[in-house]
DNA sequence: AAAAAAT
């Protein structure tokens, strides 16, 4: 199905074709007509499949026909979960209704706050926003929700969990109610728990749901080594000799921590790497991510603040060098590569503190993904920092040894070196 | 159990 058979306004489909969109994607051909008639739509798609123009289209459509801006009063609201999403949603926004007199505003933490302020008092159309700073504005009474008529909430998973309920369920208590309100909701991993939840808020009557059968995207080509806590640089390092495309990698750890040390150690042997974590000033974050979008940087190493939604051209290489510990993480991590019908890798590795997660990722993507234990050739150990430069043990070999040693350095109990208290 | 998100 072509965007021109949709009967779309003409300002829509105008940004449509510039942006160089004419078939929709299955999840597009499946949500778009819906949520244009009105009706809330769940939908589960596939990273990388089109699920942000899909709610877009929509609401621009919406919006052309059914009223006018106002100061104060916002008439459509998507939530995401991290700023650099915000930006995203907003920057595709920009293209998609160039043509549209709708006026799109971000609002997040870590930047702008009396410019964004000011927006939102002068008036928009749509806001897109973390949950945060939203709140923030909302009880100075900047903006109300009373106009809002449609609600869109990406990466819905994500929003509806522990960290983020509080706030979304304060954002939800104040919008009109559901039966004078249109609810969207999109993730490429929808549990049946976080429905249950999101359909509280919901018109159950008027309700589409849209599940696939395969959460990961085919293209990515799956692997998995077993490497102990120590092996896992120099089998790092052993790969990059070995895999000479790897021109885009995104490597994944679990804590800010492990991301900083990490991104030492890549820079120490002269890798042009950079760390992107929450505990990066916003700004950097943001100039950080557009260096690896420009190709300025070769490595990100990164927690799962990257892991949602963020869409980065060619990235040949996702490394999940601390595997994650919930499954949807890694469906979320690898569909950052292999996007928009690109090819690519996803190698994890599993240690000892972590290969317990494999069994529950493997059955939740529905199959097992090929593993191996590395060969001696595999690694490369002459690294600067850190390491023996002798051969390499067997994979495994004493972990209980490692895991005790890994230990040590974590200093417990004792006062953190910046003065703050200890979490 | 960690990460993100307001100042």
């Amino acid at each position: 199905m072509k965007f021109t058979e949709l009967n779309l306004p003409e300002a829509v489909l105008k940004g449509v074709a510039e942006v160089g969109f004419t078939e929709l994607t299955p999840v597009q051909e499946e949500t778009i007509p819906i949520a244009l008639s009105g009706k809330d739509v769940a939908a589960q798609a596939q990273t990388g499949t089109g699920k942000t123009a899909a709610f877009l289209v929509s609401l621009f459509t919406r919006l052309l026909t059914s009223g006018k801006r106002t100061s104060n009063n916002p008439r459509a609201l998507i939530m995401a979960p991290t700023r650099e999403l915000v930006v995203q949603i907003v920057e595709d926004a920009k293209g998609l209704g160039a043509h549209c007199p709708i006026k799109v505003q971000a609002i997040f933490g870590g930047m702008d706050y009396d410019k964004q302020r000011q927006a939102l008092k002068d008036g928009v159309d749509i806001i897109v926003a973390t949950p945060g700073r939203l709140i923030d504005y909302a009880k100075q009474r900047v903006f109300t929700f009373d106009r809002i008529e449609a609600l869109v909430i990406d990466e819905a998973d994500r929003m509806f969990d522990m960290g983020f309920i509080k706030d979304l369920r304060y954002i939800l208590r104040k919008l009109p109610d559901f039966e004078h309100r249109q609810t969207m909701l999109f993730s490429a991993t929808l549990s049946p728990r976080v429905r249950e939840l999101a359909y509280e808020f919901m018109d159950l009557a008027e309700r589409v749901e849209i599940l696939p059968e395969q959460v990961t995207a085919e293209r990515v080509e799956q692997l998995l080594y077993h490497a102990s806590r120590r092996e896992k640089f120099p089998l790092l390092m052993g790969l990059l000799k070995k895999e000479l495309d790897a021109e885009r990698v995104l490597v994944f750890v679990n804590t800010k921590r492990e991301a900083e040390y990490l991104t030492e150690r890549l820079k120490a042997n002269d890798l042009k790497a950079a760390v992107i974590s929450g505990d990066i000033p916003q700004n950097k974050r943001m100039r950080i991510l557009a260096d690896f979008k420009e190709g300025k940087l070769t490595f990100l190493v990164a927690t799962d603040v990257a892991s949602r939604g963020i869409h980065i051209d060619a990235v040949s290489h996702v490394i999940n060098y601390d595997l994650p510990q919930d499954p949807e993480d890694y469906v979320h991590r690898i569909g950052r590569t292999a996007r928009a019908g690109a090819l690519g890798k996803a190698i994890s590795f599993a240690d000892e503190d972590l290969v317990f997660h494999l069994p529950d990722i493997e059955e939740y993507i529905g199959r097992k993904i090929p593993s191996r234990f590395p060969e001696e050739d595999d690694f490369f150990w002459d690294y600067k920092r850190g390491a023996p430069r002798k051969k390499a043990p067997p994979a495994h070999a004493k972990p209980a040894a490692a895991a005790a040693k890994a230990k040590k350095p974590r200093r417990r109990g004792k006062p953190r070196s910046d003065g703050k208290p200890s979490a």
